[in-house]
DNA sequence: GACAGATATGTCCGTTCTGACATACACTCC
DNA sequence: GGAGTGTATGTCAGAACGGACATATCTGTC
């Protein structure tokens, strides 16, 4: 039912930008960082589709840049309901936000 | 950008276990509680296809019967995060994760 | 290289979430 | 109708989150 962190270091390679797996994480903690990595590359992408700065975003959600710049780097301070109704704020559809946690590496 | 509540209403029509459309909520909000709804059912559907009682599922995801209840109640005192974690931690994929928000009514 | 705009990082405090416990409710079997 | 088992609801103390602010680090442009 739970394959261990080793078996998925080994297979695994190296990808960018995934810090996770040099901690002591178990596979379902794996898959949630990586799972909030790609709504927070998502948001970022929504955002710059639109052409906005971070500052507007937080005008849009009611927040500060901040914490906008940390829903974008997926910081630990940021919950999956925070990125979830911030993209649906934005305008990304349910299918949209699944499609993005359905498809994450 | 943002369809107000009332069209949402007037073409929804009604759906069971939907008393969201009833309060005060935006159209974001809606959406956010349907995915919450989705997704404790998800949960309730996977405790029952592997014959648990929400007490050993609790024991599983080191939490309370308590919780449990609420998570598949979709309570407002249950986030997101806890959810997508124990869907996780029970054995869920990413994958299939994002098939049940994507696909939620 | 100074300035401006954008983004990142650190901290704080009020709010929300969570596990735990108690208890209530529902159902079955005897 | 009492006991046993499973599920739901209410509450609370401790932990985590979120907006805000200050400040630091980029990224140009002049």
């Amino acid at each position: 039912m739970k394959k261990t962190k080793k078996n998925r270091l080994e297979s695994a390679g190296w990808r960018v930008g995934d810090a996770a797996e040099f901690l002591d994480l178990t596979d379902e903690e794996v898959a949630f960082v990586e799972l909030k990595l790609a709504l927070a590359d998502y948001l970022r992408e929504i955002r710059r589709q639109h052409g906005w700065t971070q500052s507007q975003v937080a005008r849009r959600l009611k927040s500060s840049q901040s914490r906008v710049a940390k829903m974008e780097a997926a910081d630990a301070s940021v919950s999956l309901d925070l990125l979830v109704k911030s993209l649906l704020a934005l305008g990304a559809t349910r299918r949209e936000v699944g499609g993005v946690i359905a498809r994450a590496a």
